[in-house]
DNA sequence: GCGTTTCTGTTATGAGATAACATCACGGAC
DNA sequence: GTCCGTGATGTTATCTCATAACAGAAACGC
């Protein structure tokens, strides 16, 4: 995530209680769901809630075993499928990375935007109005939406400042 | 394209007169911009054109030649991003997919956001105010938001009855 | 316990995209 | 006209991203 330039960046990932608590408690919303949280799944979230920033499915894979073995892909791909189903993690295709849902509205099959810094990575998840007014687009144009893709890319605050 | 459904589609590309029009009409407008319109930006456009569909990479790469011959892989992508430069093509990126900007509005960087049947393939170009919402957001969030992909997925209407 | 369902492990391969470098064509300077 | 610089193309190789297919193991319902 440092394509753009040369400075530090800060990182902003959940770690130690934090970390801990996100887990158990996306545990029990899957589980209320009447599904299971199983290694794997638990394994992949807690890497993309420690980084806080969109990260490579084959970053997941090389960093998947904690004594530094590598994962096989359909281990990952099939974890990150799961918790996209749960509305857990999302896939940013613009970049073809995968990021937590780290906010309040997590569960359920909710439409997400995303703001992207090209510079540091941080990514911001907002639930604004640009889905509905692609979908008021799409059901002007005669389509039923299902599903939307939305994201920004630009440069954050801190990375603007320090360019 | 045909990934949700199984009733039969139309296909609303380009040929003949209008083709060779479309055609012409670009490679003005690359001209004018002090670039040249080669014979593989041509016929990847042409490619584009004739699909009015967004189409994968792979398959213009097998459909370049005239007889059959395939091109390779760097002939086709390098076209792309000339077209993409150009804003005759758009990348589509939640299908990994190219499709040629048919619109009034093609040249320059502008924006697009874009209207997608899983059905039928049939893609829409929207000017609409999407952008500006997103960009508004990314504002008020701190960001200066530079580049936006916004990927509508649904039914449209043709779809929608036949289903 | 026993069968069903779901998840995991594993192998292999398909699909998407780019790096690196040699060669070729165009256009301007003289 | 020819020389030269720039930009485009051809070619090889490789890298990244993602999934198909199938065998085996774990959990759940009864």
């Amino acid at each position: 995530m440092n394509a753009v330039c040369d400075h530090d960046h800060l990182h902003s990932g959940l770690d130690g209680a934090r970390l801990d608590r996100a887990l158990s408690e996306a545990e029990a919303r899957v589980v209320s769901a009447g599904e299971r949280m199983t290694p794997p799944r638990r394994r992949v979230l807690s890497l993309l809630l420690e980084s806080g920033e969109p990260v490579k499915a084959y970053d997941l894979i090389a960093r998947f075993g904690e004594d530094g073995q590598a994962a096989k892909p359909p281990t990952v791909y099939r974890a990150l499928e799961f918790l996209e189903r749960h509305g857990m993690a999302h896939r940013i295709a613009s970049i073809s990375a995968y990021v937590a849902c780290a906010g309040q509205e997590v569960g359920g099959n909710h439409a997400a935007a995303f703001l992207i810094c090209d510079c540091c990575g941080v990514t911001r998840e907002i639930d604004g109005p640009g889905q509905d007014v692609i979908a008021a687009a799409g059901a002007a144009a005669g389509y039923a939406i299902a599903r939307t893709t939305i994201e920004a890319h630009g440069l954050c605050a801190a990375c603007r400042d320090a360019a």
